[in-house]
DNA sequence: TGGCGGAGG
DNA sequence: CCGACCTCCGCCA
């Protein structure tokens, strides 16, 4: 099977035959783990399309693919720069440390902060026993039956997230904070200035220099001490095949040459360099020390060149503790070496994977041996992105390395969304009454920011765990909760018809989430974000000042943080962005499997139309535009199912009519217009019947108006 | 360009 | 009997 605990910043010392064993034992039958199963199938099935490809890549065109590699790393390493001191700081164990540290009674027991469907994070107790972040409660009650539940205040977090940033912007009022509880920060200005160093030469090289191995062991403090690495030198892909300096901008520092040996003489910016990362270590330690002071909490730091650098460092040392990687080119690529790919922040479980298992890549120094493989099988855009990862070379820049990550420096957001996990549901009634509910928290949402979207989405998760999302893009902006259900119930019926057409008999959409989301908003393409705020933050105290949710769920999550680095480049030119995507070779979509519908294996569930399809099912056949109806506001009831219109009936009468229309409509589904895909065919038709379409104008705005919450049950 | 799945955090 | 929210990538039509 696949890997399940993979080690964490938690204690190596885990008893990880017992842990997988229970969690397999726990999930091994469940939907989850099914629906995980099939997707874990599909990506071995990537993995033999890349090793497919690669074995059919010949000794001579492999060659030359890494030469075409070797092109842009020589591009990239152009850009390098080490003299800016980057820092990253993560705290421990954040929410549970903030709940042990409030409740000394837990201190020596094993805490996890959230609830019996998702644990948000543990102390370190309870890692110990395998307990872990993004893992069900039940699961870590069984791994730890003394495990102590808290649930989660964020206002709580959100505080001590406030106080610690007052703390950073000492040192960087340009820091970031990626979530509550990470931070980056650049603080080369205020190392120089302690030193009365001259801040402007480190800008200068722009195209950088590399400095002599000879500071290494001035450049670690932690675990990765400058040890051992004498012998690994010899296999050491990345500096003995990389064409070192030949391309580079040497003409000023020509002592960087050599950076295999000891320097005894050192360039005034060698020295400088050297001198700034030493001070960057004890200002890691002050600002530690403050932030203890002040929250009585612990927390790690990293230290590096770039951010992709620091954020790695801060995870050495992790519990309470520091790690430097210095500006000195040869000792980045010693670090990197025997660096798992999986450290570097983009890299996830699948990109690891198929890097292992298709190229043989484990480490960094893997990559760059394998970069000729690399750039061959991935898409020039992810390939360009590992390449410089595994050299090392990243931005220094806060908006460069969290960019992407609607973290908080972000300036824009560019969709907001709403969604929900509750126990079953399927009777469409209930369905679009929860679509109800999450569009009027949506609206709510969007209100409070001002937001118009001219697209509108469902996301969808089946009691077996398939995922499936749909977006409907109208010619008006919406904002509203009656608009937003309008579309999104449109779409939701969908989903219901293509169910009830391709399943057996009586089949029905069986969901266990749902999700309404608003993109496309007015005004340029994003939305400013709050102040300061991540859109973390923005989420957790939405979250917190809503009710709780229904249903037997009650959960305790957060968002997670996400980071980002890589790329530079301001001289414009392609720009890249961590992965995404492996380069996908022909898309052979098992569809069959995935989806229960649509016997035919044919496609999408309904064989949902794409594209204009789509719009055009949700468009009224008289040919009003969709604007109109996500516009529009109802003036007229109609039925959001038949589309019948109802006049001004009274809601217990519009209830009725609903009633009626679904209790028709759902089983029935495949009955007579089959609905989409239907029949036994499994062969689509042709797009004008491919849905049936609720040819009425869906202006379900009036069904609101009965589909409350709380009129209906 | 719009839409959808997916990866990653 | 496994969360909520968000962004970007890749591929398709
Ligand atoms: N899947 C996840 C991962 C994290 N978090 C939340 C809880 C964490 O406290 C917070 C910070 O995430 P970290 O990855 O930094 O984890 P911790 O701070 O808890 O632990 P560590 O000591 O490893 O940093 O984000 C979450 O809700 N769900
Ligand atoms: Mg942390």
């Amino acid at each position: 099977m696949f890997v399940f605990s993979n080690n964490k910043a938690g204690m190596g010392s885990v008893d990880k035959e017992r842990v997988n064993r229970i969690i397999y034992e726990m999930s091994k039958n469940s939907s989850y783990f099914k629906q995980a199963k099939l997707q874990d199938d599909k990506l071995d099935q990537k993995v033999a399309e890349m090793k497919v490809k690669l074995k059919a890549l010949g000794t001579v065109r492999k060659a030359q693919r890494t030469r075409q590699a070797d092109k842009i790393a020589t591009e990239l390493e152009a850009q390098r720069q080490l003299d800016e001191v980057c820092m990253v700081i993560d705290m421990d164990m954040f929410y549970a440390a903030v709940e042990v540290r409030d409740r000394p009674e837990l201190a020596d027991k094993p805490v996890a902060v959230g609830g019996e469907s998702m644990i948000s994070t543990t102390n370190y107790q309870a890692r110990l026993k395998g307990v872990r972040s993004a893992m069900p409660g039940f699961i870590g009650r069984k791994l730890c039956p003394e495990l102590v539940f808290v649930k989660p205040d964020y206002e709580k977090y959100t505080v001590v997230a406030e106080q610690i940033r007052e703390i950073f912007r000492e040192y960087d009022p340009r820091m970031r904070a990626y979530s509550l509880d990470e931070a980056y920060l650049n603080v080369t200005k205020v190392l120089t200035e302690r030193l009365g160093l001259d801040g402007s030469n480190a800008q200068a090289g722009v195209a950088a220099p590399a400095a002599a191995a000879g500071a290494s062991e001035h450049v670690c403090s932690g675990t990765y001490e400058a040890e051992a690495d004498t012998s690994r030198r010899p296999s050491m892909g990345l500096n003995v095949t990389y064409p070192e300096k030949r391309y580079e901008g040497d003409e000023e520092d020509d002592e960087e040459a050599r950076d295999g040996r000891s320097g005894e003489r050192r360039s005034p910016r060698e020295t400088r360099r050297i001198r700034l990362f030493e001070a960057a270590r004890a200002l890691a330690e002050e600002i530690r020390g403050r932030i203890r002071e002040a929250t009585k909490l612990t927390a790690s730091v990293g230290i590096g060149p770039n951010f992709m650098l620091a954020k790695i460092a801060s995870d050495w040392n992790k519990p309470d503790g520091q790690m430097c990687i210095g500006g000195d080119r040869a000792e980045v690529l010693r670090f990197l070496h025997d660096l798992p790919v999986r450290k570097i922040g983009g890299v996830g479980k699948v990109q690891e994977k198929c890097l292992r298992e298709a190229l043989g890549v484990v480490t960094c120094g893997d990559l760059f041996r394998e970069r000729g493989s690399v750039i061959h099988v991935m898409t020039p855009h992810t390939s360009r992105w590992l390449i410089k990862a595994s050299l090392g070379i990243a931005s220094a820049d806060h908006d460069v390395a969290t960019e992407q990550a609607q973290a908080v420096g972000a300036v824009t957001r560019k969709q907001i969304s709403k969604e929900r996990t509750f126990g079953e549901l399927s009777a469409p009634r209930d369905l679009l009454n929860k679509c109800r509910e999450i569009c009027d928290s949506l609206a709510a949402e969007m209100a409070t920011k001002g937001l118009e979207a001219k697209t509108v989405g469902l996301k969808v998760k089946t009691t077996k765990f398939q995922v499936r999302t749909q977006d409907s893009t109208g010619n008006a902006y919406v904002s509203s909760a009656d608009d937003l259900f309008s579309a999104a119930s449109a779409l939701l019926q969908r989903e219901i018809q293509g169910a009830a057409a391709a399943s057996a008999p009586g089949g029905k959409l069986r969901l266990r989430l749902m999700g309404v989301r608003a993109s496309g908003f007015r005004g340029q393409a994003g939305a400013p974000i709050l102040p300061g705020q991540a859109t973390l933050d923005g989420f957790l105290s939405s979250k917190a000042a809503e009710g709780g949710c229904q249903g037997e769920d009650e959960s305790g999550n957060d968002g997670k943080r996400q980071q980002r680095e890589e790329e530079a480049d301001s001289a414009g030119g392609a720009e890249q962005q961590p992965p995404g995507g492996l380069s996908r070779p022909s898309r052979p979509t098992p569809a069959a499997m995935e989806h229960p519908f649509v016997g035919g294996g044919q496609g999408r569930p309904g064989s949902r139309p794409r594209s204009k399809e789509l719009l055009r099912g949700v468009q009224p056949a008289t040919g009003i535009p969709r604007s109109a109806l996500l516009a529009t506001a109802a003036a007229n009831v109609s039925c959001p199912v038949c589309g019948e219109e109802l006049g001004a009936a009274s809601n217990t009468a519009l209830n009725r009519h609903l009633d009626a229309c679904l209790g028709v409509c759902a089983p029935a589904g495949e009955g007579e217009r089959g609905g989409v895909g239907g029949g036994g065919t499994g062969r689509r038709r042709s797009k004008e019947e491919a849905f049936p379409k609720k040819r009425a104008k869906v202006s379900s705005s009036g069904i609101e108006r009965f589909l409350t919450p709380k009129e209906l049950v």
